[in-house]
DNA sequence: GACCTCTCTGGAATGTCGTTCCAATGTTGG
DNA sequence: CCAACATTGGAACGACATTCCAGAGAGGTC
């Protein structure tokens, strides 16, 4: 495979792009790839096809895939959270329902989000995505009338029990959408649920006891439960009278 | 590099190994790797090295990468969980409060972990690793007195919880590591504390304002207020008279 | 218009990784 | 002593992220 030198005349690229490259547009195609075919979807070489470039000139916007994939979970996570940016002067606990729910509705649409969201947060939890969140559901936490020192350990709590759950959650649509065309969500949690009931009697009691939970529960409902015990608790703790459980509107 | 045919015979092993490869010293090499050198630290390269062997060898044992990481997050977690394996008769807030605080320790001695729990949840979340975990919480919940319709769903909200908690929590002392042997958790909370008070003031306000809180809060004791806060949840819904909360034992 | 300079481009090359292939080895049983 | 067999480990392969660099275009200067 040695050639000869004349092959240094490179052949030269048909002419300059007529659509200038951009920090931009390269997160947003890296989006559509990751929709399109998951977490490995995303490469160097799909990403300069893409863009009909080379690497090269992807390197001069991105310092690595790294920060393209972060670039690429920031701008979905800024998108989720933006239905109601300042926080609409509905009640706060409907607020910290709407912000879980637009990122599990987040997570749905695009199934590579979930673990991305995991591996960022603890990498750097304090960078990046995490503020965006932590602003939102923190503002519900102190419209709720939580006192100022506990404002941080509350919205933790909230945003902690959020991440797991979005994450967890919806992962169970994106997995059946992997295991086939014709698998739906609830094929996935049937076989899931069977895996359950299939485990050791002994070691495994109480898993074996909620594995038909575990078959027909919905998404959506149980985050929302979840969100309510957090926020239950964080009332009952600093407000006596812990009428903090507003029920979701169904 | 062509080199002529008498290299065919290639250079044998010096013999038969003394000790047999099993699945188990693959996946004992592959938490160490991992221990000493974080998540890039295990390569089949490393592996085969620090195990005197080929590639080969191991993946006689081993299907892949994947199932060897997994394997490795399996057998640290079930460790973790060891600690009081069927569960003492103590009351149940402080098991819970022993699982996480358990997991919280193995994140803690073992850097990666956070990640791959992360990944490992939000890829599959219904098999390895998680029945394990869901096992030692339910069986508290059940000890709660919470009725049977409703351990699903409180289970699924503390687990969750406490795998979101624990991965961003863990993060914090795994990250002060890399940052340098002589930065430690206070330097680099310190160092996220002033970030957060960097950003812009009308776009987060919340977030500024409990910067500080950031800095001076303690790991263990938000966790341990975080699961307070679903326990007391749990309770109060199912337990009218909602004396769920145990204060922990300092 | 000819020149320089600076930003931006994209094709080739590099090194590492996971994985596969297979000749060779010790072991087991006939 | 020999033929299956489970196991080993070295070499090779293809894909990947990343680096390098020759060059194209745009804007300025004379």
């Amino acid at each position: 495979m040695c050639q000869s030198s004349e092959v240094t005349t490179r052949t030269r690229r048909s002419q300059r792009r007529t659509e200038a490259l951009s920090r931009e547009r390269i997160v947003e195609a890296a989006v559509e790839l990751l929709d399109a075919a998951g977490e490995g979807g995303l490469t160097f070489r799909a990403l300069t096809e893409r863009l009909a470039t080379g690497p090269g000139a992807i390197y001069w916007h991105v310092a690595n895939k790294d920060e393209l994939l972060g670039a690429a979970t920031d701008a979905v996570v800024a998108a989720a959270l933006a239905v109601g940016p300042t926080g609409p002067p509905d009640p706060p606990q409907d607020g910290v329902r709407a912000v879980a729910l637009g990122l599990f509705d987040a997570t749905d649409e695009h199934p590579w989000l979930a673990a991305q969201l995991s591996t960022r947060l603890s990498r750097g939890p304090w960078a990046s995505v995490t503020p965006r969140i932590f602003e939102s559901v923190g503002r519900r936490v102190r419209a709720l009338g939580v006192p100022e020192g506990d404002w941080f350990t509350a919205t933790s709590a909230l945003v902690h029990y959020i991440l797991g759950a979005v994450g967890q959650n919806a992962a169970n649509t994106a997995n059946a959408r992997t295991l086939g065309p014709d698998t739906n969500r609830a094929g996935f949690l049937d076989s899931a649920s069977r895996a359950w009931e299939e485990l050791d009697p002994d070691d495994y009691p109480f898993v074996r006891a909620v594995a038909k939970q575990l078959r027909d529960h919905d998404d959506r409902e149980q985050l929302l439960a979840g969100v309510d015990f957090v926020l239950t608790g964080i009332t009952a703790r600093h407000l006596p009278g812990g009428q903090a459980h507003t029920p979701p509107a169904t």
